[in-house]
DNA sequence: GTCTATAGATGGATAGAC
DNA sequence: GTCTATCCATCTATAGAC
């Protein structure tokens, strides 16, 4: 519960905002948007109905920032990563640690043991049910996606560029797809063969996976 | 407009009644579950208020009907496809057909000419969206899905079953990434060069990247 | 069966006391 | 800044006229 971003030990102003972004992360994520009211997120807080309003304006607004900033905090870890591969190879990795840049930052934050578990599934479901204003953020913000594309065009030159941009759509679908309903049905259907709990593993699953796909 | 589950000739019990079920599911193709109100349904369907409650129940009961007879529908077609596939084959059809059967359905409904473009959405969208109910039976109800996963792995028994339902889920990510919205992203993130209307262009890509991902 | 009118419940936002 | 009380809009569902 502890949020990094603001620290909790008084009953300031920061904590009661603090208290109520934190609520809010996890109930829209658990519950869905529209299923989570106001008064839902402030009784979760302990805090009082208005201080939504007070904080963040609106609730919409409230949304809006808490996607903002954990899309930011994403997009900066899979940037370091991917910036430390440019790192290692010259200035060229393979693809292999390219695609891991991208799979392993929402991966590892869904630990079990991790408090930012609930902060990927609020970023997947913000790509499905977000409000106008995120989706519009979603849809024209690509510059982080486009490193990752011209890493990946850059590691196959003989592919052709729309080729290269199709594989990345196929791969961000399997990270999006790292879903708890999702996972629960893959475990219905294995007959528990499949453990959601061996986060390094299904790393290396995908990875394998994307990176022949890749080498099609 | 016109559904082939009922005419439309007359103005029947039956008319309106099929006019409810299009009208909300294009609405809830389009918006969002909980964003479409019963009213904008009875105002696009051209029919009063009280329809949806006289011919479903209930606004919910209506959502699980438009979603039981789609994925019904798909998962027919999808299993007729695979029912080929292992009649070409003495039952052991390779890998890439059987992908064949699980990916070409949803794609060819989202040709854009035709009328099933929504239905394919819909479906996507109670993924992530649907009622309690829904998702109920989207974990539960794997049969069809067992017919994929044991056929993939007659084709591959070289490889640990887990590695199998692990690359299905892959696949089933690949699938469900193909929304309006992410297709507008690839648009902007790749300058125009993906084209969102080659649907048998799609296919083959896909084909391409998860045939070769399974073969790893 | 169809439609109008309305009940009954809920939610977002805000005024105003402290 | 915090909190209570409340306004007002909106929604689902239904009763009852025709």
């Amino acid at each position: 519960m502890t949020d990094p971003v603001a620290p909790l030990e008084d009953n300031t102003e920061a904590a009661t905002k603090a208290a109520v972004f934190c609520a809010a992360e996890r109930l829209f994520a658990l519950h869905g948007f529209q299923n989570v009211s106001v008064r839902d997120i402030t009784a979760e807080a302990g805090v009082n109905l208005a201080s939504v309003n007070y904080h963040f304006g609106s609730k919409d607004a409230l949304l809006f920032e808490i996607f903002r900033r954990r899309t930011a905090e994403l997009n900066r870890e899979r940037a370091r990563m991917l910036h430390e591969a440019n790192a290692r190879h010259d200035g060229k990795p393979p693809v292999r640690e390219i695609l891991e840049a991208l799979f392993a930052p929402p991966l590892r934050w869904g630990t079990t043991d991790n408090d930012r578990r609930i902060s990927v599934q609020f970023i997947i479901r913000s790509r499905s049910e977000g409000t106008p204003e995120m989706r519009e953020a979603l849809t024209n913000d690509v510059s982080h996606l486009a490193r990752f594309a011209d890493a990946l065009i850059a590691a196959r030159p003989d592919l052709p560029r729309e080729t290269v941009y199709w594989r990345l759509h196929f791969c961000l679908g399997m990270v999006h797809n790292n879903r708890f309903a999702e996972f629960d049905r893959l475990h219905v259907l294995s007959d528990g063969a499949t453990r959601e709990g061996d986060v390094e593993g299904l790393l290396k699953r995908m990875l394998d996976f994307a990176e022949a796909g890749f080498l099609a």
